[in-house]
DNA sequence: CTAACTGTACTAAGACACTTAATACAGTTG
DNA sequence: CAACTGTATTAAGTGTCTTAGTACAGTTAG
């Protein structure tokens, strides 16, 4: 489900995040569907409980997840986790396409990358 | 010219290769023009010559940029760091647009939001 | 009620990357 | 020659990431 890179240098927490950020987006998580306990995913992964605690407290903290005591965490309904990522990704699409076409990467270049992608 | 932010995670030998990434591939700094030296640059930031020299290294590594000792680190020709910044920024922009994609986000405005961003 | 689960909190320690500091050397330039 | 340039090296300090161990309170199934 979650799946870690060791070479990459970005922290585990933030793989972990990003991981979660795309499932409950998307939908493969469905709203106030559990996410694996603390334990159960740090022994999955081989990694150490706070790691993935530190993960979890800030998904929750940027409304994908919401935790419960005793109960679990959970995935958040999904327009809320839906909106969060979505407003997060075009802010960095913006970006990207404006310095690329600033590099003279034509509209109708991205564009058709665009359509690359969606097939 | 260069400017850092210290609130962010990313280190500053890497703000720093993107800021001259974006000055060459761009052509702000043009081709075989001079950037500033290793110890200029450092005192003009308030930092140490070792992480000019480390960006100043990675940068010509990456093909934006070449060092001659004793002269200085110069623009590569525009072409080169343009390609090279192209490959890397489209990467990137394809990954961002698949997810874009599969949140739902249509075809059309992805291309709307490229119209908006080359005004 | 008990046992086993859940999230949460805290302290301590180690590993590692980033950054600074202080030199040093060789090539270039006026 | 003097002042600049890139480059290399060693040492130390700092902060983040991660692990380890422990603890507490709430939930849940038997």
């Amino acid at each position: 489900m979650i799946s870690l890179n060791y070479r990459d240098s970005r922290p585990i927490y933030e793989q972990i995040k990003d991981g979660f950020k795309k499932l409950i987006a998307t939908g493969a998580i469905g709203a106030d569907e559990k996410l694996p306990s603390v334990r159960a995913l740090a022994t999955q992964l081989s990694i150490n409980p706070n790691t993935i605690q530190r993960a979890y407290a800030e998904l929750d903290s940027e409304g994908y997840t919401y935790s419960v005591p005793g109960k679990g965490s959970f995935a958040a309904p999904r327009s809320e986790a839906h909106q969060a990522r979505k407003a997060e990704l075009t802010e960095q699409f913006r970006a990207l396409a404006a310095e690329l076409r600033s590099l003279g990467v034509s509209e109708e270049e991205l564009c058709a990358l665009i359509k690359e992608v969606s097939t």
